[in-house]
DNA sequence: GTTATTTCTTAATATAGGTTAAGGGTTTAT
DNA sequence: ATAAACCCTTAACCTATATTAAGAAATAAC
């Protein structure tokens, strides 16, 4: 549990009795390879904080092609936040790419330390935040490149996530086919 | 700046001192049609509370297109919150396309009030939850769906932008030309 | 109320990226 | 170690959307 622990302890101080009630109230749990924690159709249950491993979330389409929207790695929360709050039924995935190993929340739990612990409510504004930035530098580069500039700019960027992801994993999240990326990773050996 | 307190009290409660010191911490502007209030290469200075009108926030790609990442009416709060943070300059643009009225808040008084009145974090905590689900749906939709399905999904769930922006600015933020958006609608027109 | 500016439409042509199909390479699980 | 599953690449053909250009319609500014 220390990985979430000194992931708050990064935006605010906690002291001994608030990280008894962070601890009585978060589970550790192992997941396989391949294994999915969420299902199209159920309710997202839980946050994932990924303290091991790497996971993706993607949605499938009316054709049955899979689109990846989010990776969580080490130190990044994973879980459909709409579902999560409305309670409806998520159209999401997410599967572990790799053995992992995580720890989660549930939801009258998260509120319960909403209202127990206020500085909470900072962390997990810097962390919104910080996604929506992140998010919204997507939204624009995906209509302001092509697909060989935005793989030029993934692994630039996600450097750490490019080299545990497969090809056809990293296309998917650019909005592209696996064969486009592989014509375009073609053109880039041969320009250099 | 009554639109602003109220939308803080959706979320929180605010007694009298509270409101003194946000109330000595923020300012209303009138903002012109086709009046800037970020351009490209400056800080973003202030996050600005829509009270009245209609903004757009984009960025130009190297061939000089304009691309809509956001829109902001009455009750919406807008800001390069990339630039806003890091202090670095930006490189979008964010403009009035009605006469409006905004109330705004520098980066220094933010982190006062953060700092003063805690619970602020709530209320950023959820409206930057709720961007970041908006815009994640947006992501999924962009790359799951055509051009036409996403028009159609812009007009039910923003009826009210729809009617009041031109069709150029809904292709924009759509990532599709205005010549394309114009045979969509003549499509659909033909099959009703 | 007129004029200037912006917006919308149409149509012909062009292109980034998708589809299909198939073979060879790599991992993974046992 | 081996079989099974997955992943990557190539190539020919296809499609959604872009580009260019130009006129008509709507809106804003004076």
């Amino acid at each position: 549990m220390e990985a979430l622990i000194s992931h708050f302890r990064k935006y605010i101080r906690l002291d001994d009795e608030q990280l008894r009630i962070i601890e009585s109230k978060i589970a550790k749990r192992k997941i396989k390879r391949r294994q999915m924690i969420l299902q199209e159709g159920f309710v997202c249950k839980h946050y994932s904080f990924v303290s091991q491993g790497l996971f993706r979330m993607y949605g499938i389409d009316d054709k049955g092609f899979e689109h990846n929207i989010q990776f969580a790695a080490e130190g990044d929360w994973i879980a459909d936040l709409g579902s999560f709050h409305s309670k409806k039924p998520s159209q999401l995935f997410i599967e572990a790419l790799e053995p992992s190993e995580i720890i989660q929340i549930e939801q009258k739990d998260l509120y319960f330390l909403y209202l127990n612990i206020l500085k909470l409510d900072r962390v997990f504004k810097v962390t919104f935040e910080n996604k929506f930035i992140e998010l919204q530098n997507r939204v624009l580069q995906t209509f302001s490149s092509t697909a060989e500039q935005r793989y030029l700019s993934f692994l630039e960027h996600y450097a750490n996530l490019a080299s545990r992801l497969p090809n056809t994993q990293i296309a998917s999240y650019l909005g592209i086919t696996p064969e486009f990326l592989s014509k375009i990773r073609k053109n880039l050996s041969n320009k250099s």
